[in-house]
DNA sequence: CTTTAAATATACAGACCAGTCTGTATATGT
DNA sequence: ACATATACAGACTGGTCTGTATATTTAAAG
């Protein structure tokens, strides 16, 4: 076990240091030498663990996701047991990751600005977490407000994507709060039929 | 005059060409070896005109705000001239955008996503282009829909915002008509008080 | 025709890039 | 004791990056 344990942690020190400095920093704007240094890894680890950085770059997506997954969940449960609704929490979720002093906004649309290849492999799967994204947003709208609210999940979705962009290029998180008050608006429009 | 109209041709050129690789494959993955290649001048005739690869980048971002509102505009014209409201000519010029085959988001965002960095020139640049535009896009919706909707331009300019993302990562122009369809609830909403 | 300004081609410096290679240390399981 | 697996350190290659220096060509203006 302890052969595992050391294997994965220096795979797992690896993908948390670039995931930083990637976000921080820019995936193109950070080399391999930064990431071994920070990490406390040889450079050989590092290629034993991954193939080549564009590798890495989708493991650390990867890596990412997961993260990101876990929080938000975490972070909805906390705002719900204060007694918001499924939609409320998540709206002061994002509000919330938004206001984080580290804040650069989405990872993947991120990396598909970036890398600018609709044929990498890390920019597919970015296209398929924003799949991901959606549906799990759809799934809350209707938790929250029923299913006749489904038909406002789409254009919820393309708000959420837009207050991101918004938050990071104006500097604040304000969008958040518009964000939120136009999916209100949106839903009663959805229920209303 | 000649004198000048070579000096501003080669600058020109470099603009022209710049603006396209930085567009088409990100602000990072294009150096100035490109850039004068396909301009076709010579290293020190950029550096003569820009001081820098970050000064270009910057004079890239003015050049591009100038083309896409003279495009935008142009393609609202037109749009306005088949009888379209100054709103659905702008949803309609913003869905032949994201049709284009060359289409990659926003130059604005991509760059504030590619250079990582808040302080840098052109990310400040970005911010105060955000701000121009989202004006600009409360007076189309004013002039369109009258005062009242007003309220609802903050709403509307991050659903264009989600709407240029998302049709970015999904690969598809869908995300225009979503947000259409959204802005004309809001903007009923907002009439409505 | 000469002066002057701009553009040219080419070479260079020095940093950084991804990725490879060699060799060593450590710790496990046999 | 030995084999295996992993991690470590660090030199090295071939190439790219931004930016500078220099010397030559072009062409317009006085």
């Amino acid at each position: 076990m302890s052969k595992t344990q050391r294997t994965s942690s220096a795979r797992k020190r690896i993908l948390e240091t670039a995931e930083k400095l990637f976000y921080s920093e820019g995936i193109r704007g950070v080399g391999i030498d930064r990431v071994i240094a920070e990490a406390g890894v040889a450079k050989m680890t590092l290629y034993n663990h991954f193939s080549s950085k564009d590798e890495l770059i989708l493991e650390v997506l990867k890596y990412r996701e997961e993260q990101f997954e876990s929080w938000l969940k975490q972070a909805m449960e906390r705002n719900q047991s204060k007694g918001m609704s499924p939609l409320q929490a998540f709206f002061a979720a994002i509000r919330s990751w938004f206001k984080k002093a580290d804040y650069r906004g989405c990872s993947f649309i991120n990396a598909t600005a970036e890398l600018a290849d609709a044929h990498h492999a890390a920019s597919q799967f970015c296209t398929e977490h924003k799949r991901k994204f959606r549906e799990m947003l759809s799934d809350i709208i209707i938790k929250a407000e029923g299913p006749k609210a489904a038909a406002a999940a789409p254009a919820i979705h393309v708000l959420v994507e837009g207050a991101i962009v918004t938050s990071v290029c104006e500097g604040n998180a304000e969008a958040a709060d518009i964000a939120e008050q136009a999916a209100i608006v949106l839903i009663a429009k959805a229920k209303r039929g």
